[in-house]
DNA sequence: GCTTGTGAAACGTTTCACAGCA
DNA sequence: TGCTGTGAAACGTTTCACAAGC
């Protein structure tokens, strides 16, 4: 029963994007926009950021253009961040540290109520930022994703053991997964997946600096 | 003088992940792969993983597939991680020191040999994990950058200061950026830019979680 | 028998261009 | 006049299907 079955991937990415840069006008005091300002605030064309917005609704006025405020209701609510999502963070290192850390999860409704780590070391260990959190061993995992609600597993550990909690999140009733692990994971068909992996970000950046200078 | 100009971009973004899989498939003694075998491991039909491999040249063998080794190497060569990558982070928060910290860069060839913030009570401390580095202030940039051959810079600050850290990046010399703030950067055409928001991968499972329960 | 490389067909996305409305 | 929403055209990407090679 999807809500927007025929909408196209890179619309629902554009969405995000069209979002953001919302939310910006609106706290830098604009009301409305047009299609042509908001495309060109992110590199867009005019016309696609119409036939975006046309896939979920009809939100503006001829002559008009959209006003910011209610846009960026219906974006929330497409998008789903108009709810909270209770999340489960595996692996306390570096990455998992920052992740707790970073306000910009937060603010959009993904709040991190569980940390687990295979570390016997850090197990126990409250953690900075936390909201007084505490590390936990990932065997928990089955009775701590119920106990509290979670929808959605955060992986950030190293790639060889991403998979094993990728299967024990699914297994625990988790919904979807946000993957940092440098690896693909073998999921289920249908189950999301969002996957970050920080060296490829580069090595992208890379072949088009290359591409250049040759 | 591109050396691959009518390459399509989703060709690009998946030639990183076979190059990942390869690399993973050739720590486990794999030693030749076909095109469905590699497909199959990342999600991707066997027709597309051959197209692919195809814009760049003619590396397998008919009856047996791809030499997994010969085909890291070519695609180290086309992605450009056959050589050395020279970065400046600004941005010493959290995340900032995550990416220090995080071998996978040191492993893809990307070393982070400065790193620079705007905070003066952090500026001159050294730096876990990173080679003895110490912080700079963000106005060395036009120094930094030529003195230490630096190609990409990589942002981590928040995003109202993202834009002036950008310009300045660009002035001083840098070739192509990974920006990591939640903010549309506005660079000049054909500047290299990979931009990665956390909080937009967290909102594109939620939508497709939500797209489920209906 | 198995697998590549590749034209051709199918499919999906973006851009165009304009009727209709403020 | 300015701007949206939208069919239709243009464009780009993926899949198909098979000849050729191992």
């Amino acid at each position: 029963m999807p809500r927007y079955a025929n909408v196209p991937g890179p619309t629902i990415r554009r969405l995000s994007l069209y979002l953001r840069q919302l939310e910006a006008m609106w706290s830098a005091g604009r009301d409305t926009v047009s299609s042509k300002q908001l495309g060109d605030a992110l590199g867009v064309t005019d016309a696609q950021v119409r036939k975006d917005l046309a896939y979920f609704g009809q939100f503006g006025r001829p002559g008009i253009g959209y006003r910011v405020p209610h846009l960026i209701d219906q974006a929330r609510m497409i998008l789903g961040t108009d709810q909270t999502w209770r999340a489960a963070l595996v692996g306390a290192g570096n990455l998992g540290r920052a992740l707790i850390a970073y306000r910009g999860l937060a603010r959009k409704g993904f709040k991190i109520v569980a940390v687990l780590d295979r570390d016997a070391s850090i197990i126990g260990r409250p953690l900075p930022d936390s909201d007084g959190l505490a590390v936990l061993p990932v065997s928990t995992l089955p009775e701590v994703v119920p106990a509290k609600n979670i929808r959605i597993g955060i992986i950030a550990v190293p790639a060889p053991e991403a998979q094993p909690v990728a299967d024990l999140m699914l297994q625990a009733g988790v919904q979807g997964i946000v993957n940092f692990a440098p690896v693909a994971l073998n999921v289920p068909p249908g189950v999301p997946v969002s996957a970050i992996d920080l060296a490829i970000h580069f090595e992208q950046v890379a072949f088009q600096v290359a591409e250049l200078a040759d």
